[in-house]
DNA sequence: CGGGTTTGACCCGCGC
DNA sequence: GCGCGGGTCAAACCCG
């Protein structure tokens, strides 16, 4: 049994009770040879599920899955999180049973052993449901998205919430979402009638998002587009690079920072409606400020689905429930304060902003005592990665097995960058992530 | 020559 | 209605 095995039943044990994880639930314990993707999902899950604090639980889970070949070992390793796991195996084995008289440790180890299976038995039964949950909403997916095209109109007026639903689904998969992209700004732009700047044409064209516009624009798609999701990171590089092609398509000095806003369009697929823009925080120059918006609707690399996944992640998550901006931020808050329950001082949901959005800031340490007064973001601890766009979904993953690593998360209902405190000294890196991108950034 | 960048102009929403 | 600021466009330019 190796981390990745880890991450991935961590996950799952954190993804046992929404449907919407069942997806990625299914999906991790597949890839055990992988490191997993890590699904936003798998985050909403969690905190809805509300697991309770305690690491035992995760790996019990792991050995949970594994101990389908009947192993009473794993379950005994499952009660001990640390090192010391060895030393209980020792403990129980039969030799030491008849060499150590002890029967009260005896018997308490076996109480927790029988515990422990108890516990497995509950836990496989719960995967079992959550499986065969997945399998049937699958089904479900597939056979909406075969209605999906022709009652697109319908769909999108009457029922907005399974149709984000599949929207994750086809993003996650990196598949057609481009009938969404074709509604996008960006495939407007191309239209010739944009192109000549007929006014009247023009006009009709850049009406499609304000409210007098045809209801023929998806609402849920026009909020999933408008939600973002916002990464600080300390780089010196221009750009952060997170395995998508972007073309720039403008610039702009912004209000109240000396550094210019550049704005970037997906350039991986015709009609990609996701856009990013990127500019440095006004206080801290080493800081870069990258909001993505908007689903790819074409398969990504594998180095781009890291922050694909975890912007659609986050943005879902902020939109998930309702869609409704206030709303969505009260169940993004809530989701944020139930997946790191124990933890402060990781995302921000912003409700001073004009779209939704979420602010993942990787720039400060881990260590929670260092920001006493941090309140608005969601922060992860590899601040001075030069591409800790990629680590995102580790980090979640991580997060919610291994609470110690990660200062937490916590709410705030205005992210404003500018009340930053001062940045942290930088905290370890794993040198092997970090190498490949110094790599990259030396290249720029 | 094709693709990316630059940059001034334009559009639009919002607040006063 | 007007001005401001954010976002986008597209011609010109640059580069390999």
């Amino acid at each position: 049994m190796d981390n990745t095995t880890l991450t991935t039943t961590t996950t799952a044990t954190a993804t046992n009770s929404l449907k919407p994880f069942q997806v990625n639930l299914t999906c991790s314990l597949h890839h055990h040879d992988k490191r997993p993707l890590i699904d936003e999902h798998d985050f909403f899950s969690a905190s809805a599920s509300a697991p309770p604090p305690h690491h035992r639980h995760h790996n019990t889970m792991n050995s949970d899955i594994l101990d389908s070949k009947v192993n009473t070992g794993l379950n005994l390793l499952t009660t001990n999180t640390s090192s010391d796991q060895s030393v209980v195996d020792d403990d129980i084995s039969p030799n030491s049973h008849q060499k150590r008289p002890v029967p009260d440790q005896t018997v308490v180890i076996l109480a927790e052993l029988e515990r422990t299976k108890a516990e497995n038995q509950r836990l496989r039964e719960r995967l079992d449901r959550v499986t065969a949950e997945y399998k049937a909403l699958q089904m479900q997916v597939v056979a909406l998205m075969q209605q999906h095209k022709p009652e697109e109109e319908e769909e999108k007026k009457q029922d907005a919430a399974p149709r984000q639903f599949m929207d994750l689904g086809l993003a996650t998969n990196g598949a057609e979402t481009g009938e969404e992209a074709s509604l996008s700004s960006s495939e407007r732009s191309k239209s010739p009638e944009r192109k000549n700047g007929s006014s009247d044409d023009q006009e009709k064209n850049s009406r499609e998002d304000s409210p007098s516009a045809p209801r023929n624009v998806d609402q849920a798609e026009a909020t999933m587009r408008k939600a973002r999701v916002s990464v600080r990171a300390r780089s010196e590089a221009p750009m952060m690079t997170d395995g998508c092609q972007w073309r720039k398509y403008g610039q702009k000095m912004a209000k109240g920072n000396p550094c210019p806003r550049a704005y970037y369009r997906c350039t991986m697929a015709a009609g990609c409606p996701v856009r990013k823009q990127v500019q440095r925080c006004a206080e801290d120059r080493t800081i870069l400020v990258t909001t993505y918006e908007g689903n790819h609707n074409h398969p990504l690399p594998p180095a781009a689905m890291a922050m694909a996944q975890t912007t659609s992640s986050a943005a879902r998550m902020l939109l998930s429930g309702s869609m409704s901006s206030s709303d969505g931020l009260m169940n993004a808050n809530f989701l944020t304060r139930t997946l790191l329950p124990c933890s402060s001082s990781m995302a921000t949901i912003s409700a001073s902003a004009p779209f939704p959005t979420v602010t993942l800031d990787l720039t400060h340490s881990p260590n929670p005592l260092q920001f006493p007064n941090h309140q608005n973001h969601f922060q992860l601890p590899f601040p001075h990665s030069p591409n800790p766009s990629s680590l995102l979904p580790h980090i979640f993953g991580h997060a919610l097995y291994n609470h110690s690593k990660f200062s937490g998360l916590q709410l705030s209902q205005d992210a404003d960058p500018s009340s930053q405190p001062p940045p942290p000294p930088p905290p370890q890196l794993a040198d092997s992530v970090n190498s490949e991108y110094a790599k990259k950034e030396r290249e720029l």
